[in-house]
DNA sequence: CCAAAAGTGTTAAAGCTACACCCATGG
DNA sequence: CCATGGGTGTAGCTTTAACACTTTTGG
């Protein structure tokens, strides 16, 4: 008898400059009813990063920015032996529409002020956003969580709110840009009585390391 | 049908100045016969962490010094769906007593020389090997691949055998103890017709962030 | 006394941190 | 003209990289 094997995915975005986890409610036992990371179980058929992929793709109604593979824990349940390959995304808020109208919809939830959660959910996406802040220091992963355009404060914020600390002005913004992480538009955004912002886009949109 | 869950275990040792990893020849088909990595299937009756470490123990003989998993990867197998979840470990080659004897014993092959292996198990040992590159410079991880007791010559050239470029000795010196990784026993060790080279310990031979 | 590896300090360059003032706009 | 957020440069400090001579031993 082979061990089932499940995927669970820590999907991050950006909410009122706080870093929000979306979560569901479980439908089924054990746990029912609890708060959980959505996930699944794998059939086999199409490769683990695709079901991810499209788990991701069923909650957020977005295509995953960002998607990488966290680790994988065997032993969930006590009843049969299993696995569970979690991974993590990166997603613009803006670009999601949750499912609406279930019983149990999903929600964001801070990940300071997270509920009681099944399984060893916590420690799970705990250590999705432990990985997410390194990786913020070397790479230029943040791409997943903002639109095409965007303003150096916007990507700061962002900076800010997964790194839990604030950061200099200054400093931030000669780092991207000597960097080569982010390029100029050439346009600006005009927004209240102050000056415009420049725009700013991610010189690259996949993956890249500095 | 549930899946089939395999473990492999990338074992990384220095040996003569070089990194080699642990093949074994495979005995079963697909690919029977090709260099492949230690593995197996997992039962899911221990957790699977404990799998990999008995797999290591079983093939050097040796208690896994440093364990760490890498990732899991589906669809090795055309034929039946799977998973296979790669581990690396790190171990002191004087600790190590192969199997011998059998029709295909288990040898030690250069990562910069590698057979034509099974599957993909080339690209699982790069990605291993880019892996403990990375922690080598932040991590104390290197306590996996020494003995109790070295030199800090012996230190630095385990370093530069995995980085595969040299490095400066006083620095490299300072920066060992600057960082607290090792410390002085207090005792030498003469050999040869030159002056003793005192010898060091890792502070700590747990994982340490730096 | 010679050969062989061990041990040691300084200087320059680069990178990081901290910090304060002027600019453009809307109302 | 004032309030609001946007944009910019410099100086000190820390970290890293480069580099050569003296010490201890065995034979």
């Amino acid at each position: 008898m082979n061990p089932l094997v499940a995927t669970v995915v820590v999907i991050f975005a950006v909410i009122e400059d706080a870093v929000q986890v979306l979560l569901v409610q479980r439908t089924a036992e054990p746990e029912r009813g609890r708060w959980a990371l959505p996930g699944g179980r794998w059939d086999g058929r199409e490769g683990m990063d695709a079901t991810a992929s499209r788990k991701l793709v069923e909650e957020t109604g977005a295509g995953g920015l960002y998607l990488e593979q966290l680790f994988t824990t065997s032993g969930l349940d006590r009843e049969q032996p299993g696995v569970a390959v979690a991974y993590f995304a990166l997603v613009d808020q803006a670009r999601v529409r949750l499912r609406e109208g279930d019983e149990w919809p999903p929600r964001w939830q801070r990940v300071d002020a997270l509920p009681e959660m099944a399984f060893d959910n916590d420690s799970v996406i705990a250590q999705a956003l432990d990985r997410v802040r390194a990786k913020l220091e070397y790479t230029n992963i943040a791409y997943g969580l903002l639109p095409e355009e965007f303003t150096v404060r916007e990507l700061q914020a962002t900076y800010e709110a997964i790194l839990g600390r604030e950061l200099d002005r200054r400093n931030f913004r000669k780092r991207m840009l000597s960097n080569g992480i982010i390029e100029p538009t050439g346009t600006r955004r005009r927004e209240g009585a102050h000056r415009p912002a420049l725009l700013y886009r991610f010189v690259s949109r996949e993956p890249v390391f500095l």
